[in-house]
DNA sequence: CTGGGAGTTAGAGCGCGCTCTAAGTCAAGC
DNA sequence: GCTTGACTTAGAGCGCGCTCTAACTCCCAG
């Protein structure tokens, strides 16, 4: 698989495949072919996308490295994975719960405005 | 009410609290005492708060730039306000949505751990 | 043999939202 | 008078997560 097959296929660009790998994201750096052009397996492009799942709910990169880092270390850290991703977990749950906090004032100003908006029409 | 005062009751600093005046965000920028400090009003601590909310929500700074704006503009923006806050209200939503979402993926991998955990003690 | 296209690298640049610094003014307390 | 502390300004700097540039190699089709 080429880095553009699986940008095409993450939704990133090369450019940021790339860059994740080059941040430590990555279990290994992808292998190259004679020509110099990095290889994804099908693993890479699973882990790719996890990492995708991992970023779109808001963990650092810092803690996806450390993430990749513990797999990276083999079966001796399940432990600490699950830990890491109790935390991230929890962080997730606490900010969907600020955002539905904070909706809750917006939904109200918009009836506010209904309302002006009625009583003047 | 001093620029520590506002800072304190809003959990903004009052670097910040300039910052957000530079940024256009301010219904008027509050008047001067003799000194030349600013003396916020208790509206401009409410209209701060709700920046604070509405910040927190995710909005951008550039959205409340431009709901400041019609605040401004008076009376006849209440549908423009109301539209504006209605889409902020939508993101928000579809953020919600999708933390969800990535969240099921994350709980999956950690019950995976968990069964792991449990297979090898 | 000549483009063009896809990849490579190191490193610069960017957009956002602050956050801080430097240098200054002013008022109160010792 | 002198220090301390709260404020003022213009503007620089920062952390994050990309995003892009420049210069290069390689391969293939015409």
């Amino acid at each position: 698989m080429t880095i553009a097959q699986v940008a095409q296929r993450t939704g990133l660009t090369a450019h940021t495949l790339r860059y994740y790998e080059r941040a430590g994201l990555m279990l290994e750096p992808p292998p190259r072919g004679d020509n110099g052009h990095r290889r994804y397996t099908e693993r890479d492009a699973d882990w790719i996308a996890l990492l995708t799942r991992l970023r779109a709910s808001g963990m650092p990169i810092a803690a996806m490295r450390r993430y990749a880092e513990l797999v990276r270390r083999g079966r001796d850290t399940y432990v600490a994975r699950k830990e890491l991703l109790e935390a991230h977990r929890a962080d997730v749950i606490a900010k969907i719960e600020q955002l539905r906090s904070d909706l809750e004032i917006v939904d109200h100003k918009i009836d506010l405005y209904s309302r002006r908006i009625m009583g003047e029409e």
